[in-house]
DNA sequence: ATCTTATATCGCAAATATACGATGAATGTG
DNA sequence: CACATTCATCGTATATTTGCGATATAAGAT
């Protein structure tokens, strides 16, 4: 973006949307799907699963990972990943908060 | 994306981050806020709201219009907004889908 | 020590996103 | 009709994201 507008929001509406952002991609939705089901951590079995090069999938392993929903543990070699559940109660939460109001006021929606 | 590897993953997967992507960045959701807000639909009072030119709030609004978040109606010169709510439950609901079955195994994290 | 395996990181190219001013379209006002 | 108002769209500059291959790092195997 043309000049850093971002920071004119308020705390709140930055980490939400750097929240969002982080899983805007389909690659970052499927990684945190696979964390789902197995919730014993992976690593390099997500490359395998993925239509995306190696380099790749570890680029967005650290995405997720700076953006605090996962948590990434180095072991030697290999790596181990895991959700990192209290962020996303968390933002689970502020998330409802946010549209807690529509969803009583829905029926004097206007167009 | 250096060449659509983006078409390679679920439609749902797609859906979700497409979801998200639309609330990536904090000024769509401080429209998102104001709309929840007042559920009353909105115009240019969103342009004195946010520190953007008013070109940059359209293009925001077109953005959540066409990801399915809002509605919009062009009312003579003005424009009205409001949030779709059927779009919001149903995005709602997959999120939570996806990440049920980590609510429940918590205690077994590994990392 | 050398080689293999598993990941992370760097550097680059291509694609997208963000922002703005200028302009256009639609409608109402004097 | 001329003009102001409200908003969308276009063109453009800049920044960020995405993706990959190449390379670096770390640990175990031979």
């Amino acid at each position: 973006m043309a000049f850093h507008k971002k920071e004119e929001f308020t705390q709140k509406e930055q980490d939400l949307a750097n929240f969002a952002k982080a899983m805007s991609h389909p690659a970052r939705i499927a990684i945190l799907k696979v964390l789902a089901q197995r919730n014993e951590c992976i690593c390099g079995e997500l490359v395998d699963m993925l239509p995306l090069a190696q380099s790749t999938v570890s680029q967005h392993l650290k995405e997720l990972k700076n953006a605090g929903l996962i948590n990434g543990e180095t072991d030697g070699p290999r790596s181990c990943y895991c959700i990192n559940w209290k962020a996303f109660e968390k933002f689970n939460n502020e998330f409802n908060l946010l549209f807690s109001n529509l969803k009583i006021k829905n029926e004097k929606a206007c167009c």
